[in-house]
This record gives structure tokens, sequence and C-alpha cells, in this order.
DNA sequence: TTATATTTTGTAAATATTACAAGTAAGGTA
DNA sequence: TACCTTACTTGTAATATTTACAAAATATAA
């Protein structure tokens, strides 16, 4: 149980909003989690997703994305990617860190400790981008 | 004159905040860049640094920053570079982009139009870096 | 100099996040 | 199992950031 290792305790809230995650990787913001696990449980309160998403990040569970300034955005896949927002539909892609963020070893020679790497992306999704082309021609 | 290039009328207040932002290079907070040139202008207001920073942005002369969650930062350069966060005194740094933003091409060969590029990370800069190594000594 | 569109300003509203205190529940111990 | 302690959840209120809006002011072109 990854919360127990953490030292966490282990609750209901804790447990719906890690299953939601794990199950809708679409990046949703704090609003989008409370309102879709409050229809289930009607009780849960918005500073419940505030605390847990911050416990979770702060225990490298989950990341939270600063890719958009109007609010944040939280990731249960924890392994080093980038993110892509597309600035027509909105929708946050996961991209494939194929140069495994060498970057991160140049910056820690240079005397930084790295704890934490982002790569943000913004522009057209391959879906709005080929709807776009479509139109041109 | 680079705002007239854009379509922009030459305003007092523009040019102050571009001069503010090419005269201080530490990626202040609409906030702290109100505050400053607030005191140099009573009349100055807070709407209209968020609108000439929003219109520098749109147009491509400062980048705006999310690498902080509680409020945007203002970047007069422009150059692609990455950026770096100290958690211990908060201070902003520049990285030279010595990779180039590779991963640019990769993402584009992908089907993805890139518009814009970010990264971010968090640590402790080389001077919180070094005073916490000593304390371990 | 005048006309027009743009910009600035101040206030108010909207939105996101945090603070806090009281009630509740988890997990260890006997 | 029952109890105890600590941690967690909840709701409300406060704070902070950003946006909306309309009136006044200003930049630029004719």
């Amino acid at each position: 149980m990854i919360l127990k290792k953490k030292g966490l305790k282990v609750t209901p809230q804790r447990l719906e909003i890690m299953r939601y995650l794990d199950k809708n990787r679409i990046h949703p913001s704090i609003d989008h989690i409370y309102t879709q696990l409050k229809m289930k449980n009607p009780s849960l309160s918005k500073t419940t997703v505030y605390n847990v998403i911050d416990d979770l990040s702060e225990n490298g569970v989950i990341q939270v994305l600063t890719i958009n300034k109007s609010e944040i955005l939280c990731d249960f896949n924890n392994d080093p990617h980038h993110h892509f927002m597309c600035k027509e539909c909105g929708s946050i892609s996961d991209l494939e860190d194929r140069y495994n963020f060498d970057i991160i070893e140049q910056i820690r020679s240079e005397g930084f400790r790295v704890d934490e790497a982002f790569g943000y992306f913004r522009g057209l999704c391959i879906s709005c981008n080929n709807k776009n082309e479509k139109k041109v021609d």
C-alpha cells in the first residue's frame, strides 16, 4: 500500500482521489476532481481535495502541473515526462521523454540541486493541427 | 520601435513596464511590477499592468512563466531558455539551453504544432545548495 | 486640429487557494 | 474489542489573484 509506505493514513477520500487519478489520465483540475467525486460522496469537501493533492504531491505520489496559469492540474503518472497543452481544445498530452532530461545532469553539474523537472509545450495537438491544415487547403 | 512594429500604441505605461523588465531581470510578478512602478507613477492601475503584460506576451515581446502556481512571472528575455526556481530563497535563475530544445523537433515530427516551450526546474540554487552542504559537514 | 480607435483607470466581481477550528476517523496498544 | 492519540475531514470564512466592465483619457492618423 503506497500510502502506508509514506506514513500517510489510509482514508476513503485519499483512496477515491488516487483511484480517480489512476483511471482518468486527463490531468484534471482540483475542481474537476471535486465535482466528479462529490457525486458519489456528497459529503466530500473541496478543502479535502486540496489537502489530499498537497499530501500526495509532497510525498511524490503524484505530480502537480502548473502548465495552465488559471489552475493547477494533477497527474498520477509520476515518471519523468513532458506535457503538451493544446490551445484549441485545451487537452493535455503526455509526451514521452526521449531525451531523458539530459539537461538535468548538466544543471546539476553547475551546482544546482534539482528536485523537480517539467517540460511544458503549447500549441496545437495532433488532432486540432490536422483539422487546421485541412481548412487551409 | 518594437511596439509600433506590433501595431501597439506607444504609451508611457507600456514603455515604463518594458524598461522595468529590461533593467530588472528578476522575473517579477504582476504585483511586484505594479508596486515598483506605482511609486514613480501613483496613477498607475494594476489592471493596466495586467493588460500590458497580456498584450506584450500575446505579441511575443515578453514571456509569461507559470513555474510558480501562486502567480505568473514576467520575463523580458524572449530567447528560448529554461528556468530554475529555488525552493529556499525563491529566486528564479535563467538556464542556458545547451540542448537547444531538440525535443521540440521530435514533438513536431509527431504531428503537434509547437508554439511555446518551457523547461521548469525546482530545487536549490547554487548559493543555497552550497550553504546546505556546509551545514551537513 | 480633429476624429476615432485604443488604452488607462478604478471599482466591482469572479475565481482559486488557504486558514482555521470543530468534529470525525484511522491505526496502534492493551 | 475498546480505548487513545494523532491525523484527517469538513465547512466556513478569509485571502489572493485575475478578470469584467464602463467611463475618462490618450495616441495616432487624416
